[in-house]
DNA sequence: GCCGTTTTCGGCCCGACTGTTTTCAGTCG
């Protein structure tokens, strides 16, 4: 559900430039996207925005000084308008005109669009003739028959409204990846043991790994004979709150936590499900759309329902070079199709059996799909530039991870068993650090105790090493960064340890101030010559609470500095579905930067480990190959990088 | 609002489904 609070315009920084941060105007731009379709405005307009914004977000170098360089306008997807309202916020931090947009459209209006079948179109008219300003004012007006005598409405309307405040109610926005797979792999499931489905597949941004999911999307592959008697079958599955529509091609759902039934899921995300299933309220729901094609055309189908919507339209622009339409049946040329739409005009189809034809009739690499998001994958698949994505394999160790000496569950011996069962070759310990402690009980190790954990370790260390079994306990810890950006525990109790992975816990007060302080805070901790590992970045938690606003573009420079000095600075991917942070879309940079990558579960149990599976996830999503990633180094290598 | 460029304004990805209307606009993905 869009939540209408924080729809304001953020306040500039009491000094500057710059007032106002890339981030924030990256916010606000998204916002005026949607406030303007409330508006009534061009959609083209409205998507100028939306780009804008992410062409914002996606800027790697420094926003002053490309302002004050005045190269705004040279990046794509930003021109003199919007450029010019950039440079306001950045140099003088006011909004210009957008103050009066965001005073004239009530904030109840977009809550309103988020009732399935309402757009803004027909909400911009209920604010226009009847006065609702709100989703509560609009149930009213449904139950009292004020909404059907309205032109273009209907009593069907008034109902279809109704029930969608009720599942609005229920709906709890995005899911976490981990959550939507589970729901994606059973639906898969389930409509592949349907008779006559010789294809079934999740694709959607399940597919793509995205850190969170919207809805599932399912493209099923079948004979056109057997499709009404299939789609039948789909809509007596169990689990289904409600069939938003359904025709010959298509069936739109939303599903209740009942659909996941009995044994169902699999992979990695099982033994995610009863945690991932506790967090939401029993009558929570998730939407999913199911495409039926016959099989011909299922390779377009499953390229165009995986998305994304920008990847989409520039494979069509680059059909359209080539002489060709992509649609979601087919890839045909121009003439040949003529005049006729859709299935039709895909009869001329150039053959294709999977997506890498797709990709080949083009001139292109086949693209994963974690990739297609176009941030420049187009490019590097026409000039076989993709990297060779790690896998979930590359993996030899992990650095980040907890016993019972601070708030994990299992002991070191646990932890290192689970390890090994997993093939890894070490094991990196990551205790908290002294300062921690929550409600007011001790979390952290008291330096005292630092070196106690560091006999046990070198014990069980020797004992591995006299029985000849290549694995070995890392002995580092994960050391709170304090305001000032200074390390918890003394300097050399940091120094006896292989490794520091410096993390921010105390959020409240990092949140409480200015992008530029924190950034300040935390390249002050990265230069200190114990840190090693930056750990979850922002301290977001997903579909939780927003992480503390900070230039890591800025940080991860600093660390790529250091790290051509000569120093070891790598930054984290937390690997828990909960975090996923850092982000994928910062693991390029990261790399670009000469900044390695350690993906890392963060376990406080002995399944924590298997969290890496996700971390991995991201780390594709993000480019990464195996050598971007710290551990994919063997055990023997990492000891000599920690100088053990 | 941005882009490209035949440097001045037209084009901007494409299709299914729904409800209302009677030929189509709105919504969704």
């Amino acid at each position: 559900m869009v939540k209408v609070s924080g729809w304001t315009l953020p306040k500039a920084r009491s000094r500057g430039p710059q007032f106002i941060t890339k981030s924030q105007i990256a916010a606000v731009l998204e916002q005026v996207g949607v406030l303007l379709e409330l508006d009534g405005a061009n959609r083209f307009r409205v998507i100028a925005y939306q780009n804008a914004s992410r062409a914002l977000a996606s800027l790697e170098e420094d926003l002053l000084t490309v302002v004050l360089e005045e190269r705004l306008t040279e990046v794509k997807g930003i021109g003199k308008g919007i450029g010019g309202l950039i440079s306001e916020a950045v140099l003088e931090g006011t909004w210009g005109g957008l103050e009066d947009l965001y005073g004239r459209i009530p904030p109840g209006l977009i809550e309103m669009v988020g009732i399935p079948g309402l757009g803004p179109k027909r909400v911009k008219l209920l604010y226009d003739e009847l006065g609702i300003d709100s989703v509560k004012m609009l149930g009213i007006a449904c139950q009292q028959g004020h909404v059907a005598p309205l032109s273009g409405f209907g009593k069907k309307s008034e109902q279809k409204y109704l029930e969608g405040i009720e599942l609005l109610r229920r709906y709890q926005g995005r899911s976490r990846m981990d959550v939507g797979l589970l729901y994606g792999q059973a639906l898969e499931e389930r409509i592949a043991q349907i008779h006559g489905v010789s294809r079934a597949q999740l694709a959607g941004s399940a597919r793509r790994r995205r850190e969170t999911i919207g809805d599932l999307d399912i493209v099923v592959g079948a004979d056109p004979s057997d499709h009404d008697a299939i789609t039948d079958a789909i809509l007596a599955l169990p689990g289904i709150a409600e069939v938003k529509g359904h025709g010959e091609s298509k069936v739109s759902l939303i599903l209740e936590a009942s659909m996941l039934g009995g044994s169902v899921g699999g992979g990695s995300v099982d033994s995610q499900l009863s945690e991932a299933l506790v967090e939401r309220s029993s009558d929570a729901t998730i939407d999913a759309q199911v495409r039926i094609v016959e099989l011909a055309a299922f390779p377009f189908t499953l390229a165009y329902f995986t998305g994304s919507k920008e990847h989409n339209i520039r494979m069509r622009r680059a059909a359209i070079d080539c002489g060709l339409r992509l649609n979601e049946f087919g890839l045909f040329p121009e003439e040949e199709a003529g005049d006729t739409i859709g299935m039709e005009a895909a009869r001329h189809t150039l053959p294709c059996t999977d997506e890498s034809d797709i990709y080949g009739h083009l001139g292109m690499d086949f693209v994963p799909p974690e990739l297609r998001e176009d941030t420049g994958e187009i490019e590097a698949a026409a000039s076989g530039g993709l990297p060779r994505l790690i896998e979930p394999g590359d993996l030899k160790g992990a650095l980040h991870n907890h016993t019972t000496a601070s708030d994990g569950t299992a002991t070191l011996a646990e932890m290192a068993d689970a390890a090994m069962a997993l093939g890894w070759e070490y094991l990196g310990i990551a205790d908290h650090s002294e300062v921690l402690n929550i409600g007011g009980r001790q979390i952290g190790v008291p330096s005292a105790e630092v070196a106690v954990q560091g006999k046990v370790i070198r014990s069980l260390n020797e004992a591995w090493s006299d029985e000849g079994t290549d694995f070995r306990l890392l002995h580092g810890s994960e050391c709170d960064i304090l305001v000032d950006g200074s390390l918890d525990y003394p300097e050399e109790v940091r120094t006896s340890l292989s490794h520091v992975v410096g993390s921010v816990h105390a959020l409240g007060s990092w949140r409480g101030r200015d992008e530029i302080a924190n950034t300040e805070a935390l390249i002050a901790a990265v230069e200190d010559p114990t840190f090693t590992i930056l750990g979850h970045p922002t301290g977001r938690i997903l579909q939780g609470r927003e992480g503390f606003p900070v230039d890591l573009h800025a940080v991860l420079r600093r660390m790529g500095e250091l790290n051509a000095e000569g120093e070891l600075k790598a930054v984290e991917i937390n690997a828990s579905p909960y975090r996923l942070d850092l982000d994928w879309r910062l693991c390029r940079f990261a790399k670009q930067q000469g900044v390695p990558v350690c993906i890392n579960p963060d376990a406080h149990d002995v399944d924590g480990l298997q969290d890496v599976w996700f971390g991995t996830q991201v780390a594709r999503k993000g480019w990464l190959e195996a050598p971007d990633v710290l551990n994919t180094r063997s055990g023997a290598e990492m000891e000599d990088l920690f100088g053990l």
